[in-house]
DNA sequence: CAAAACCGAGAGCGGTGCTCTCGCTTCGCC
DNA sequence: GGCGAAGCGAGAGCACCGCTCTCGGTTTTG
């Protein structure tokens, strides 16, 4: 990444960084799907063709936009969630939760481009896996001090936890990408898990107008979600 | 509805039907962002501009494949859970859920058509909100005749019920559309469009590739996820 | 049986992603 | 300093898109 800082070399920089700011407020306004890629060179001030020296193909803006746009988000929640005190576990839970709705909020076209329809020909490659677990990853790692603290779910649909190989899959990629210490507690990370599932979810059906005309206040609606799951996650959390 | 029977409207009864069910093929394959107009046009044996007798625009035939989409989730969904005892209502519960997500597995292009992004420029008319709700209405219905039959949702994250305020939200759009009695139990409600969102949440990080890695088998995931929401709202669920 | 309505085909508009070629500028190296 | 190589922006061109309009031919209607 040390390119040598010639002229052409910081004119690439430089370019690179506005058409991907010229993409990403495009996205914005557009959404994911009406990305075109010859508006973007026109935001710009270039011709079309001109941007494929910068980005070889439209999937390539595309996965650079989802690395940006999840580090983004990630950066978002981990700082929300990092300016609370260590041991005030609903408090963190909370701040990370608002965070994350925030974020989305402010950047629907980022937002849909994460997490709504996957571009049709498209598939994220490996390097993007990482920067898009960074919030399930704070998640679980509060979920984890709340477990050293002495929180425990509350019990399974009948009584149990839930079984130990639904446990394993869930477990494995967690651990396998660090998100967690091997020795942690199972039934808790599965829950965390269907816990963020339900938080996008939840941001998910308000975006995309699913609760138009059912929820007045969404980001009331959006609290009490999160405080219920963190309930049941054992996590108290005071509104 | 009752054009006459002419050969030019049967002609054009099995055009029209020719036409969506070529564009649901197609919404299979490419998804919702990739219709193109003309490929269905193609498909069906007819030049762009004549399927413009059909649909007076791409929005158009986008809101018949709502229409008709919705329709044919909610009856699946309908169908499933009305086969069940009516009083076994964990049963039912089970059955509307599993329902719900294997009509969207099996159709993956018309499940982002409903629950995705939404088509940037479109916004779908008002006769698509009773379709849209058919789904809610069964489990909210569910809920119900457990309330009748003693079933009561677990205390709320502070050990005490949602705001009323809250509620009310929720609970107007509801009532407003027939979807329950006025003197629904409130709680109850605001609790099943949570699951609600909480089910769609989970099948679309499933289908949208969220889920890749964590979970190895997405039916039994899903099916502890219902479960866990049915315990929730104090319904018994035996897997 | 004629007028009116409907229909499919085709051309055409401006837009898209992407490729290729053409000059020009800048760079690295001797 | 000079020179070949590499990088760059512009433009033309390909096949595709949604959509409009016109033009003959068919069907329906009064």
């Amino acid at each position: 990444m040390t390119t040598p800082r010639t002229a052409r070399a910081l004119a690439r920089e430089t370019l690179t960084r506005e058409i991907l700011d010229a993409a990403r407020a495009r996205l914005g306004t557009e959404g994911p799907a009406g990305l075109s890629l010859r508006a973007v060179a026109r935001d710009v001030g270039m011709v079309s063709s001109a941007v494929y020296r910068y980005f070889p193909s439209r999937d390539a803006l595309l996965t650079a936009l989802l690395l940006e746009t999840y580090g983004e988000l990630g950066d978002a929640v981990e700082a929300a969630e990092g300016a609370v005190a260590r041991d005030d576990l609903g408090g963190r839970w909370l701040a990370a939760c608002r965070a994350l709705r925030a974020w989305c909020v402010e950047h629907p076209g980022d937002f849909a481009l994460l997490y709504g329809t996957p571009v049709p020909g498209y598939a994220a490659p490996r390097d993007t896996v990482e920067p898009a677990t960074r919030v399930v990853r704070v998640l679980v790692r509060i979920v984890g001090d709340a477990h050293a603290a002495g929180a425990r779910p509350a019990p399974g649909p009948d009584g149990v936890a839930e079984p130990a190989d639904l446990v394993a899959d869930a477990l494995a990629f967690v651990v396998a990408h660090g998100l967690v210490a091997p020795d942690a507690p199972t039934e808790a990370v599965v829950r965390t898990l269907m816990a963020w599932t339900e938080l996008f979810g939840t941001v998910s059906f308000e975006l995309f107008g699913h609760l138009t005309g059912t929820v007045g206040d969404y980001a009331r609606w959006f609290d009490h979600v999160a405080a219920r799951l963190a309930a049941d996650l054992g996590i108290a959390v005071r509104l």
